[in-house]
DNA sequence: TATAATAACTAATTATATTAGTTTTGTAAA
DNA sequence: TTTACAAAACTAATATAATTAGTTATTATA
């Protein structure tokens, strides 16, 4: 009975690189015992559920891509911070595919931390409408329309949704540049 | 051994009842064969695995909502076609959340029908683009601005992603109306 | 060195999908 | 009307999954 020296980080890790490679509901008490190289009970003594380590998985994706966007927008301010944005939003799900499925997911699962990154980044969309001073009322409705630009081509691009031949990245700084264009008229 | 009378369209009926009112995931051949008064092997003589039980709710959930979309534009055109076919698409979403939520996952399931459908739509949003002449790259560029905003707003609407208190139909349509201010300074 | 915490284990429980093989029912032909 | 057959529904069994209870052994520390 070596001692393979488990630890909630070292599960984690696992369990984003299959999430990655494989998809998220690929992730499994099973398949990560068998990563791990260690009986499935044994991860019980690390986590309480599988459940549980969904939920981990969902904060560090929620952590990692606000802190990737926090980035994207230093110092930038109106199209040009929300070109920005949007293109690491679109290229975290694309690097993190399982990471960034998990992040969506468990919204369902009303989990608190999950929950308060995700008002973090509705709030930095709030910063970064700023500049255009629209009303109260629009820069919300316009904070959801962004979100669901940035989320629908995550999500659709993932599932193969585009079948077309040029690329993703391209549409979807093109839908922003259109939409900022409506901002700026609206203004 | 009184003898039920299940069918393929039974079976269905059942399953997409289950999907809306607990979740896709809550389909399972156990919850089917208890809802049905069976037990779980006699779904085998209709369908031969549970994937195809979610591949048919798939099917019909696609074809639902196309025949709802081409039913929402008909004699319509412009910006006034792509509000009425936005906001029956999150109407359709709100009112079948688990068929809605069907027709999402198994994009990575590559199902014929599924994906042929899946086009017809985007055939659509080409059409109602139509009337905005734009070029033809552009044009696709924002078919799949739309179809990101309309399944970011569905799929965030459900997850509960929006809490906040004024209505999303009013957003989304809101969304749409300045893409649209942006497309007809583009032309 | 002895002890206590705990990592990892085995064994067992419950729930799932699925397969094989059996019984029974309904229908259609003799 | 009877017979025969296709198929609906069943029982029994297998495989895999999550989880719990209880055991053993390792490691850190007192």
């Amino acid at each position: 009975m070596p001692r393979v020296g488990l630890d909630k980080t070292k599960i984690i890790q696992a369990a984003i690189a299959i999430a990655n490679e494989h998809g998220i509901e690929q992730v499994s008490i099973a398949s990560l015992a068998k990563n791990l190289g260690v009986r499935p009970p044994s991860l019980y003594n690390h986590f309480k559920s599988l459940m549980e380590i969904r939920t981990q998985i969902a904060r560090e994706g929620m952590q990692r891509l606000e802190e990737t966007l926090l980035r994207s927008v230093a110092g930038k301010s109106g199209e040009d911070a929300l070109l920005h944005f949007s293109k690491q939003y679109l290229l975290f799900a694309n690097d993190h595919p399982g990471l960034y499925e998990a992040t969506i997911q468990p919204m369902n699962t009303p989990d608190k931390v999950v929950k308060e990154t995700s008002k973090n980044m509705i709030d930095l969309l709030i910063q970064l409408l700023a500049t255009f001073s629209l009303e109260e009322e629009n820069a919300l409705h316009l904070v959801r329309g962004l979100r669901s630009i940035v989320h629908g081509f995550a999500s659709l691009q993932r599932a193969d949704g585009f079948q077309m031949n040029f690329k993703v990245e391209e549409s979807l700084l093109y839908t922003i540049q259109i939409l900022c264009k409506g901002i700026k008229q609206e203004t």
